[in-house]
DNA sequence: GTTGACCTTCCAGTAAGTGTAAGGTTTAAA
DNA sequence: TTTAAACCTTACACTTACTGGAAGGTCAAC
């Protein structure tokens, strides 16, 4: 399986999938004779669950650990946890400052006219620091 | 006013005014006899235009353009209402992308043991996407 | 005069890829 | 058979919005 293919089988680009690579995110693949990548079943299962991974939000640096631990028998469920806790928290603290941002970007809309006129509440806001 | 005296005035640090002149996204400051950047009232007020619009969630490019009508007289208070509308939208997309990953990792950490044994049902659903 | 805290410029690095170039290979059709 | 499309390879540059650090000049106080 060439990486056109492990690419559309993983969910992930050819591209990404030799970044991963050059970043030791995954091993090397093996290459056929001309030079081309070749993916088996395993290589795919890694690819796979790096792609789940970074779509549940984790950095590339945590998937690291999670394959590590994803790799290691002797693992704990805890240690896994843990990581997954603390994502967890950073993720809350991103929607509440988002959801912050929103309600600021909200009351802006609202106030602003939004017609020909030069007058914007917006402009004003942002010029003076009325707001919040 | 030297730039660590606009730095703190207007809540940027030394470093990201000098960034932010750079790339123009400020006007150059003018200079001392010895060569340091010198401000003054007006310099800062756009110091802290940027700093402020910055802070509510636009991007430097967006800053670029909320300037921009700042600056002009002529300008429609409709234009400025769209840019924030766009970027409303872009914060609630970007809200509910992180709600969902919330979820999903909610869902995890429930499900994980969190023990010493190595079964771990987190592992388990990126290696085989059992979950959603 | 010298120490410390400023200031200056420039270069490199961050996260996680994407875009593009230059070139080799395979496959299918004409 | 040739040739064009669609692959593959590497390597370098670019993205966002800065931040850190090096190397060197300046200023204020003691």
């Amino acid at each position: 399986m060439n990486i056109s293919q492990a690419a559309k089988a993983s969910g992930l680009s050819p591209k990404t999938i030799r970044y991963y690579e050059r970043i030791d995110l995954i091993g090397p693949a093996s290459r056929g004779d001309n030079g081309y990548r070749d993916y088996n079943d395993q290589d795919l299962e890694v690819l796979r669950f790096v792609q789940r991974a970074r779509a549940t939000g984790f950095g590339v640096e945590e998937c690291r650990q999670l394959l590590s631990l994803y790799r290691n028998p002797g693992r704990h469920s805890s240690e896994v946890k843990e990581l997954v806790e603390e994502k967890l928290e950073r993720v809350e603290k991103q929607i509440t400052e988002l959801l912050h941002m929103r309600d600021t970007l909200q009351d802006l809309v609202t106030r602003c006219p939004g017609n020909e006129q030069a007058q914007c509440s917006i402009i004003d806001s942002l010029a003076e620091g009325e707001s919040h």
